[in-house]
DNA sequence: ATAGATGCAAAGGGTTTGCACTTGA
DNA sequence: TCAAGTGCAAACCCTTTGCATCTAT
């Protein structure tokens, strides 16, 4: 069971705080304004060990390193806003997916990544 | 405008054949069958100059080192099989992605990955 | 007290770059 | 001929690991 250490407690919230999947880079960056010595390799661990705790999950975006995100969530997909690069949640899925596999293969599971921009973005 | 080297030569041969979406490891590893020396500086060159000259179009998939796939081809959807890592085009798309996008964002493309078991894999 | 957690720096794995040599036109 | 292309090795970037130190329990 592990410990409840400033660097840890850091990086949780700012994961709580974000409510859309952040890199590790990310996470770095922001943990560090409360945590000022934190290490890169601290938040690599703490990654991955709450990752296997059940607390985060592992979302892959294409041609992206992997982003994290609170587990817990409900079926959803993504957008990633090309002028921001920042990656948000959508609710909602197309469905109608198995009509698209080949024949003989199996479907187990989908990602989809919508690419556009944000409305912050478009704004300006 | 690039020479004709035996060295592209076989790189573009290795794509044309393929008929699926290659990593440059893939790449590199057929085609030295044809040119045993090349070296992955090689192939890695190679594939940036196909792709700024349009014969190549980069296949980002989720969690994965992008691939390669011959450019020209209608809009379609990519099928990973969890067993043998090879990489499909499927057909179609589920579109109704409009729906999925929050109000003020502006959606400019997308991309959809399935994940599986492929009909050879399944046989087994 | 003590095992787990941390920070640093070095090591890894995949991709890119520098440079002298080779080769297509 | 001679610049573009190539192969090698070093450099890079991001992530992981080794290890001495620190710290929550």
């Amino acid at each position: 069971m592990p410990r409840d250490t400033r660097q840890r407690q850091a990086i949780r919230d700012v994961l709580d705080d974000a409510g859309r999947p952040l890199s590790p880079p990310d996470i770095l960056k922001v943990a560090r304004k409360r945590v000022p010595g934190l290490g890169q390799a601290t938040v690599y661990r703490t990654i991955r060990a709450l990752v296997d705790e059940g607390w985060l999950v592992t979302v892959e975006l294409p041609g992206q390193a992997p982003h994290y995100e609170r587990s817990g969530l409900a079926h959803h997909h993504h957008f990633r806003c090309r002028q921001c690069e920042r990656v948000f949640e959508v609710g909602g899925c197309p469905g109608n997916l198995k009509s698209l596999t080949p024949p003989g293969f199996r479907l187990e599971g989908h990602e989809l990544t919508l690419y556009g921009v944000c409305s912050t973005c478009a704004s300006d």
